[in-house]
DNA sequence: ACAATAAAATACCAGTCGGTACGTAATAAT
DNA sequence: ATTATTACGTACCGACTGGTATTTTATTGT
């Protein structure tokens, strides 16, 4: 996880996988089966130990203004994401992904996009938030801009850009 | 360069350009030096057959709704771009590309920053532009948001979708 | 103490990658 | 017509990919 994470799923092979973690090649195939068993476990991982964050920030059910602060925070200067999301890093060459692994990645998505979703009716039914975008559009969108900042992270851009081009996108969905 | 733009740069090899062009490999070496000078070749081909329209649109001058629904246009619907960007895919991989290419990513990304910004400060003066974003700030945010669309439209999404997403996202900076 | 079994690593597989040495065919000069 | 030169493609190179057959090491049962 910690190799997918630094560099790019898509240019760590196995063999450096398992020199990295001093482990023999059979015993990793053992374990995972093979490398679709092996990207699906990591995005496990991944996502009960880094994305549940961004879960919680939602199921919060803070006031648009403070939630959408929160996702620009943890998206462009969280250091944590300082190298950029693996979720969306297999996401980005998801073609190139076995099937279980797609699979996860695509359940994740809609995943986030649904909790989203949620989050933003909810806030409709308070009257925190404006009527003529549909949920489910801007959920779509947030999620699309936070890859796309934390895609900038990983390509190296500093972290005050990223934050300059996330908050300018999620003023799209705040204005009245 | 057809199938870097069908396909993704990464995922074709040299060995698959030369049979596809019918064409044996050391005369590709003789003409384009390796990789990088193929790359380097398609990408400059690339841009004066194709990303010439999009500085055309900003050289046009028209008011600044005018040319972002132009853009907006250009990145989600035109039938031309279904299967994303040549330019924006190699940027996208640009750790994995050579010198002379990567170079060359670099200045049509910095070429296209530097049209947008002087687009954009020339409708300030007009009073066609709110005074309360930097023009930089908004070109390179564009830039990006076309370059989101655009590799949005190369991974397969519906193109209502994308442009969708992309006139949320142009709509920030139009807001008075 | 020794044989049977389970576990784990070495060494290898076929395939692909970018890149090139070298033999061959076509052309230009004499 | 014959030689010198240039253009060109076959066949190969070493490095690396994901994946496994086979051998070695450890553990267990007796």
């Amino acid at each position: 996880m910690r190799a997918y994470w630094d560099d790019d799923p898509a240019d760590v092979s196995i063999n450096a996988i398992c020199s990295m973690a001093e482990v023999s090649k059979p015993a990793l195939y053992r374990v995972f089966g093979g490398e679709d068993g092996l990207n699906r476990a990591v995005l496990d991982r991944y996502a009960e130990q880094v994305l549940v964050d961004i879960f919680d920030i939602l199921a919060r059910g803070a006031p648009l203004e403070e939630t959408l602060e929160a996702l620009v925070h943890f998206a462009s200067e969280d250091p944590k994401m300082a190298t950029g999301c693996v979720f969306y890093k297999m996401r980005a060459g998801k073609h190139r992904l076995g099937p279980m692994t797609r699979g996860r990645v695509e359940e994740i998505y809609s995943g986030a996009v649904e909790a989203f979703t949620t989050y933003l009716e909810a806030r409709r039914a308070v009257g925190d938030w404006r009527d003529d975008v549909a949920p489910r559009t801007a959920a779509r969108y947030v999620v699309e801009q936070i890859g796309l900042a934390l895609t900038q992270r990983a390509a190296g851009e500093p972290p005050t850009q990223v934050r300059d081009t996330l908050k300018l996108a999620v003023s799209a969905i705040q204005a009245t």
